[in-house]
DNA sequence: CCGAGTTGCTTGACGATCTCAAGCATCCAT
DNA sequence: ATGGATGCTTGAGATCGTCAAGCAACTCGG
């Protein structure tokens, strides 16, 4: 029944449809980080620094101004969830690193999005594989100008 | 090669993905929108507006305080893309609609979301159906806490 | 009809995000 | 060593977002 409709849809409708999901995606995610005290743009930031990253990159990652992350990582570095240490190759960077609070905090964040958790439970094993194949498929497009 | 892979993507992954999707075509609608002065919100507020709404309905759509809304309406609608209604049947409620030249710029800016255009278009019609398919089972869930 | 409670919108205060221009320190190449 | 990039911060100014307060208008029970 599902599987198999006759109708192809618009591209508007797709396109469409994945809007949606992005946002809603986004809001389970301010949501889960606001419980922790934080703000989607923090959580963000927070979720790139699997090691230590220096502002540029930072800036570069979010697409945004360097300036701003100045900011970003003074409240989260007021809170000790991250930390700045000075590069030894350059003295000019300034590389941010998670504290160890800072990795848990995010951890949970992740953790807690039960919209899309459970969003993507609908799907067994072998849809996932075909949505994932399809997904990986539109990010060459996407990457274009992000 | 691509589309038969034996190992199943970690939930992980999937959701990593998603967002990476989500944000690339969020930059590109914020981009489109800049392009004709607008931000990013301002866009989509203005994409809400097939019809009347009224602001307490845009602050549920917009998932934000009323009063938020206020203020964006209020530079659309200095710029003539927006229009406050009275509402007929209660006195209370304002009804904001688009403008001609606010409907027309919304259309520019859907039209001009190249990276996004562009990742469709990889797909062909049948992948397109099944892509749709799967996203459909996905927001359900995704709109029980948005 | 009429007062109590609710709802819709705006205002004001305040914090966070974002950009741009300027400034300082450091690097790099000639 | 000097000139030009590069990395980060600061300050000004706009937008976005929340909350609390206020006013107008609707609703409902008596």
């Amino acid at each position: 029944m599902t599987g198999t409709h006759p109708q192809p849809p618009t591209k508007a409708q797709l396109l469409e449809l994945v809007a949606a999901l992005g946002t809603a995606q986004w809001q389970d995610f301010a949501a889960a980080a606001a419980r922790h005290g934080l703000t989607s743009v923090q959580a963000k930031l927070l979720a790139q620094l699997k090691g230590p990253v220096p502002m540029r990159g930072l800036a570069t990652l979010l697409v945004c101004d360097a300036s701003n992350v100045t900011g970003i990582v003074d409240r989260l570095e007021a809170r000790g969830l991250v930390r700045r240490e000075p590069d030894p190759a350059d003295r000019r960077v300034k590389n941010v690193v998670a504290t160890e609070e800072g990795h848990a905090t995010i951890r949970r964040v992740r953790a807690e999005m039960q919209a899309t958790h459970s969003a993507l439970d609908a799907l067994d094993e072998e849809e996932r594989t075909v949505l994932y194949g399809l997904l990986e498929r539109l990010r060459p497009g996407m990457e274009r100008r992000a």
